[in-house]
DNA sequence: ACAGTGGTTAACATAGTCGTTAACTATTTC
DNA sequence: GAAATAGTTAACGACTATGTTAACCACTGT
């Protein structure tokens, strides 16, 4: 079995899988914004943004930055850490990319049957 | 506004948001395996393994591999474009990596009041 | 043929997700 | 201090996701 409790590039892909949220990446990643200014831009409601920020937060894809000259506003920013991670686990998938050809040439060999006309 | 329409990659991210379906990567990614192994691997009915790798086949993150012996089994393998595409979409992100920090500095200069104690 | 096996589809219950509006907090501005 | 502004939390409804069991299809083996 393997049974394997929510790793942390789990918790960043349930983030990610959110449309707006994985929107508000491609935002963010070109400058930090306000939450307001996200909303409008996905026309949606203030709450619900907010909603998906806190999401985001939680997963560490985002933060705000304080220092903010206006204390009402919330300006957030990406975090590169889970999108490190991400990476990594990427390149653990396509590490035995090579082992999984070998593996599968090994397997049809093993199991061919001459099926083709 | 931006109100893009869900890409590739959301369905990427999506399939892979659930921790079975990315448990299941992880065991793909050594070797194929039958859908029935990867039902027992996970402690989990047939038919809800089932969907999970209709899940992970409309996204094109698996397919069966035929030329089986058994022609009743179902050997699942990774695909490798989905893991790319991914891959492309976090090299953007990242790419702007400088430019956003650059922009956090800048911002972060105009907007400073002077709050530290 | 018929019983058994591997897997998927169907029908259903439950739980979580995502949106809205209303109410609230904190800050700024007049 | 009162009104306006930025954002979050609370309460709710609609929809989706995920698991179960039962029924089904397709193939195998005697």
């Amino acid at each position: 079995m393997v049974t394997s409790p929510p790793t942390n590039v789990d918790r960043t892909l349930a983030a990610l899988a959110d449309p707006t949220r994985r929107g508000v990446v491609d935002l963010l990643r070109k400058q930090p914004h306000r939450a307001g200014e996200l909303a409008a831009a996905f026309d949606m409601s203030p709450p619900a943004m907010s909603r998906h920020l806190r999401v985001l937060r939680k997963s560490g894809l985002v933060e705000e930055d304080g220092l903010e000259e206006d204390a009402r506003v919330r300006v957030y920013r990406l975090r590169p850490e889970p999108f490190a991670a991400l990476r990594e686990w990427l390149d653990e998938v396509e590490a035995y990319w090579e082992d999984q050809l070998g593996a599968f040439k090994a397997h049809a060999e093993k199991t061919r049957k001459g099926k083709r006309p």
